[in-house]
DNA sequence: GTTTAGCACTCATAATTTTTTAGTGCTAAA
DNA sequence: TTTAGCACTAAAAAATTATGAGTGCTAAAC
């Protein structure tokens, strides 16, 4: 790969970027000053070596997966992002009052109505997350609140019917050996350590354990597996707009697939163990459809860690995604020091 | 409409809802024990009296929005439910625990399961819901929880980071002063109150009065205009299946109206001060788009109210609808009753 | 050795024509 | 009032014919 053939390729991608067409040897000719039959020859090489590809035997060129890849790993140009793009996010980081989770999340919708994409915050993972405390609020007509807290400040609160043979102070006495003996406990295992130590001691105190029993296991258990509230898509119909969507199957598909919570969550946090590195994942890699690409940074900022992510095509503006994407990790973790001061 | 006029209207309109092909005079020979050129100057009688409409000179017959009108209203038989459907749905009435909100919602993705049409739940209405309490409950690093409940049982929670100089205590002293004296009032007028009432007397009694009072605003605030967990919607991309969505544009403009939770829920809930009578909204009264039906049926159970809904094509089954959502109101009603004995 | 003009060739797309088919309305007789 | 019969329609599908943007390859030019 010497030079020229290098920025013929970054010169098709980035083309094909744009236009969404095959690219054609004429319309590089003025690009490099040499005439359609020389970036022919050359084209035909770059097809040789996998990194583009014809959709038939007269067409153009296309990137083939591995020539994004090539062009994000050899190619690309970091590019600082532009004036209007920066002015709506910093409207945002300027907001000191919002939390980080909404901050982030607003954030993300920007970039999907400035971008066309789709984009996706995966919010503060409970799994790591240990319990702080559970309280227990009454309400009128035989239920409670049990509002779960967690150390990174995971807060989720379910309503329960409770019967008339027990008594709300039952439930609220349990919550205090609960919050007095499991605090620290790594959420995930609360639900074991509820049947091994809270049960045999609320067995003796309390005439109704079984029931206050489960109804503390089924607001633990709904914790852990309500992956739901982590998750928050943006413009879900954003990329439909892509012209490689202009297919009723195809849009059906990825329609599915958007709907999907727990797919989009399995997508955007693999590689778990991972570096805060901008990982993108084009096609295939990307496990969620062939034709998309998804752009993805981890953050940790304020001790709360978690992912956002932009699916697009796979003929995405990479550049763009990965410096915005940039930019908010950033903005929002120093705007994480100035408040502390 | 002579008797066999009707029927042969009716006989049309469930045909097309099978099919989604226009119906033609010689399919309904048989059916009516005469030739098709009596069928045919039947239907030019439907077709002037404005029930159906043909797509093109030749073409056999569709129902018009009119005609699908006469239909829901004087020629639609009611029937009961196939024993498969109400299997899947006694499933969620037998779980007693479940609270009403969830097993509407649980009912109504089976609906949208077995029907491939998309439901909404337009849960608990916070509007004319009253304040019951606000707890505090303080996390670590500087954060601490708002759990704003109501007396209906919503209940929702918003996180706030709060200043160096502000102390929880006086958080905590300010959401009693709040329970002391606003409970019972309508979570609408609670902000106003609050600027009124409230902030006087935290005025006198606390330092940093004004960021505490702004905390307290934000949560309520955010209780109101928070409708996003109000609406549930169900199988998406459930609709997408019908027939009548097989083109490309309109395919996205659908999906982009059923991201719009806003819109949906103001559809949804017209004619509010209607009353419990299932409601059916044919193309165009739907409001929503002018290639769907909405069928909806309001619920007051146990003290709450909501709405259910379907939204399928024109073409949509509605007997079976009308007798699902039937269904399933007054099973949840009747789990109701059972529970408190 | 690299570049380029020139030419034959290919295939998707679009436009045109043809065929098929499922239906209609109308008339005149039963 | 019903029906057989027939001319007529228009959509949908199939076949046909351009059109055009591209290619690869060869042989000459630099």
């Amino acid at each position: 790969m010497d030079d020229r053939r290098n920025s013929l390729l970054k010169e098709i991608v980035e083309t094909y970027i744009k236009t969404a067409k095959p690219v054609g040897s004429k319309a590089l000719c003025s690009k490099f000053d040499c005439s359609s039959a020389t970036i022919r020859n050359e084209m035909a090489i770059l097809e040789d070596l996998g990194y583009v590809e014809k959709n038939h035997i007269s067409s153009g060129r296309v990137p083939s997966e591995k020539g994004y890849r090539y062009y994000v790993e050899n190619l690309m140009e970091a590019e600082k992002i532009t004036g209007s793009d920066m002015l709506k996010l910093q409207k945002i980081f300027a907001n000191k009052e919002l939390v980080l989770s909404d901050a982030i999340t607003k954030c993300m919708e920007i970039i999907s109505e400035i971008t066309n994409y789709t984009s996706v915050v995966l919010g503060k993972n409970s799994s790591d997350n240990a319990l702080l405390q559970v309280n227990i609020i009454a309400l009128a007509d035989n239920q409670v609140v049990a509002v779960v807290c967690t150390d990174k400040g995971v807060v989720e609160n379910k309503i329960f019917n409770i019967p008339d043979n027990i008594s709300i102070n039952e439930i609220i006495k349990t919550s205090e050996i609960i919050n007095k003996l499991l605090v620290g406990t790594p959420i995930n295992q609360v639900g074991t350590r509820l049947e091994n130590e809270i049960k045999p001691i609320i067995k003796k105190q309390i005439q109704q354990y079984e029931t206050i029993y489960n109804i503390f296991y089924d607001a633990f258990n709904d914790f852990v597996s309500n992956n739901t509230s982590n998750v928050h898509i943006s413009g879900r119909t954003k990329i439909f707009e892509q012209p490689e969507y202009n297919d009723v199957a195809e849009l059906k598909r990825l329609a599915n697939k958007l709907e999907d919570v727990n797919f989009i969550e399995k997508v955007s946090s693999k590689d778990e163990n991972d570096t805060n590195e901008i990982k993108i994942y084009i096609g295939d890699e990307s496990e969620f459809d062939p034709n998309v690409t998804i752009i993805r940074k981890k953050y940790h900022i304020n001790g709360e860690d978690g992912t956002i992510a932009v699916i697009g095509p796979k003929r995405m503006d990479y550049q763009r995604i990965v410096s915005l994407l940039e930019y908010v990790d950033e903005n929002l973790d120093n705007r994480k020091e100035n408040d502390g001061k």
